[in-house]
DNA sequence: CCCGGGTGTTGTCGGCGTCTACATTGAAGT
DNA sequence: ACTTCAATGTAGACGCCGACAACACCCGGG
């Protein structure tokens, strides 16, 4: 076996990663509709049939590809709002909203599988998870925020569907050359920061609106 | 020949709306991913090779596809609107995210065009230009509330983009179950109006927020 | 009347997803 | 150390697909 050869060994020993990593890349640069799994395991230098033995259907590999596009658009939200560490619920919720929507914005080929439609009409168990688990993160914060005084008129779960579809529609929209162009010149942390602020609003905090 | 019988004569007669009727049913039913020209044809009692006279390509078919997309969702919007018929600007801002909201609940596979990403990612001229004709009808009633004194500290483009944005996204996350077991068994036109009303307030007005 | 362009047909090509039979490997159990 | 066996990768086949080219039909303008 040469122990120092790894130049091509019969088995990749982490093709089911590998995969992912390059379905992603693909994505980003030609679309869903480009990905084909031959392509795949030509790029990897394995044979056709390889990415049958990790996902049994392409379907399968595009549903834990969103699933783990949910997870990471969850921890970079999280991440985003402890970061900025704000005692006040509605600050944290703005912020939540700036920190999905930027990391929509930097990773757009994950974005763009969070919804797809023909991602989502083969979910799984684990993608739904993943989602709720998504939601989850807004809901809590939603209801700290009404506990505070807040949107106090507004049933908790229709405020969480909005909160959440916001950032949501906004990326969506951004990702058009229409949109981009009447967001015009504007630098796009304060185009983001100009958009939750009509969201959830948190400058000149204390005279208008509560 | 024989002349009055039109069972199945050399040429359809109408085969480019038949091909797009068909194509959104399919959407509809089975997902874009389902769509093949092929399959059409078969369905339409027409050989493989017809649609290629009238759609040079998949991407143009499905291009066409949202272009009219764009088109009925900036009618039926409008719609909504001039049915509704107040003065307010405000008021009729917020009926033309309820009437787009509509639409695309009714709508669903012209909605999936909309902004489908492979759809888009070969985006003709008409189709850009359906999409700007939508934006402008938002565009010009956001400029007309803030003629009105609300929202006056905004960018008008901006704001145009939110409004855009948030009935998009709306729409988007209410087609995925999760969305829809969390707004439970709220009324659908409750819901869209709860929605809204968290958009452009428009119930007791004249009392808080303007 | 004819003839030319638009429309539909048929055949072909390479690429794709998926299935099946076979090959190779590493590790677990003895 | 030897055997066994499940996991993983390979090679081939099948049918469907999009796209193209060559041919057939049909209608309307000269």
């Amino acid at each position: 076996m040469a122990a120092g050869n790894k130049a091509r060994p019969y088995h990749h020993g982490d093709l089911r990663d590998a995969i992912l990593t390059r379905a992603a890349e693909i994505i980003g640069d030609k679309g869903i509709e480009a990905l084909s799994l031959r392509a795949i395991a030509r790029d990897l230098g394995v044979s056709h049939g390889a990415p049958n033995r990790h996902f049994r259907s392409k379907a399968e590999l595009l549903a834990t590809l969103a699933t783990e596009a949910w997870q990471a658009a969850r921890r970079a939200t999280l991440a985003a709002a402890e970061q900025h560490g704000s005692e006040n619920p509605h600050v944290r919720l703005n912020a939540l909203g700036r920190g999905f929507l930027r990391w929509a914005m930097n990773n757009p080929a994950l974005f763009t599988a969070l919804l797809h439609p023909d991602v989502n009409r083969y979910a799984d168990d684990s993608l739904r998870i993943a989602q709720l688990e998504f939601e989850q993160i807004i809901h809590e914060v939603v209801v700290e925020t009404q506990a505070d005084g807040r949107y106090s008129g507004t049933d908790s779960n229709v405020l969480t569907l909005y909160t959440n579809a916001v950032p949501y529609g906004i990326a969506a929209l951004l990702r058009t050359p229409l949109a981009l162009s009447r967001s015009g010149k504007i630098n796009q942390d304060e185009l983001i920061a100009d958009l939750m602020e009509l969201v959830v609003p948190i400058r000149h905090s204390g005279n208008e609106r509560q």
